[in-house]
DNA sequence: TCAAGACTGACAACCATTGTCAAAACAGCC
DNA sequence: GGCTGTTTTGACAATGGTTGTCAGTCTTGA
């Protein structure tokens, strides 16, 4: 297996700050849709979406804009366990988790320090450097379960 | 998005005790490339060890008995950053969470109560039930790093 | 306005994974 | 050992998310 340095994980600290990009009208549409997004969404469901919106957008440019968006580190990324990527405008500016919804998808950003602390001391003991973390909780918010 | 409720995490406990399956050689191959070895290891990549070893096992055939033996807790998967399924054996019975080498997939299996307790309060918190989690951390390991 | 180059979109290509289904292998039984 | 019902296999097709291609279009800075 062979992990990528580079897309290891959505929160790996960026070091370089983000090269300018021109303003499009594609890549305005999807920023809205980001926008007006709670919830995380594949990049399938948002080219439907903006399909449904009239504003036609190409499936490819979709991704390659989302892509862009995720290097800069303006949207967080995760994988759903069926594999697809899916994306979301990220609130907090510091690392931080999700609490996902199973069923609705609905999810709220946690920060947890403690966590933090922990794995950078576990890899530690393990002689593990330029450590970086995936942690994702899952579970029925309130909604659903009723 | 939707996330299936029984695929969701590797770390859901399961209630089946594991029903009972045929032994073939098939398996058995699978079985002993697993236990030899000690990373985490692709569906397509195990494929292609067996074929070297003469061991011809069909794809469709690997897939499946890694499917069944995650399905049965016998293994851990999770997903390399590429989204390619990765499996392993596990060592350890209780929930555990891993601490990989970005560069050569070395693994360590790590316990971590303090991380289950605080990812169960914090879905408490926000209300959401039948809670799991995944949490991966990803670094070098000591001996890429040299 | 203009040129350079970034961006787009339609489509093909990729590739991991799953579905299909007839043939082969297994386990229990005689 | 054979028989038989069931499970498993494997070759292949199909699926589906994602990326590559490349000519045409749009942005931007001059």
């Amino acid at each position: 297996m062979r992990i990528d340095r580079e897309r290891a994980t959505q929160v790996t600290v960026r070091d370089q700050p983000a090269k300018e990009h021109r303003r499009t009208r594609q890549r305005a549409a999807v920023d809205e849709v980001l926008d007006e997004t709670e919830d995380f969404i594949s990049a399938q469901e948002l080219h439907a979406l903006l399909r449904t919106r009239g504003a036609g957008v190409g499936l490819a440019t979709v991704y390659r804009t989302l892509q862009t968006l995720a290097d800069d580190g303006r949207v967080d990324v995760l994988r759903s366990d069926a594999g697809e990527a899916v994306y979301r405008r990220c609130v907090r500016e510091e690392h931080h988790h999700h609490l996902v919804c199973r069923s609705c998808g609905a999810t709220v950003e946690i920060a947890g320090p403690t966590v933090e602390r922990w794995a950078k001391s576990v890899a530690d003991q393990h002689g593990y450097t330029d450590v970086s973390h995936t942690l994702e909780i899952f579970g029925t918010c309130p909604r659903c379960a009723a």
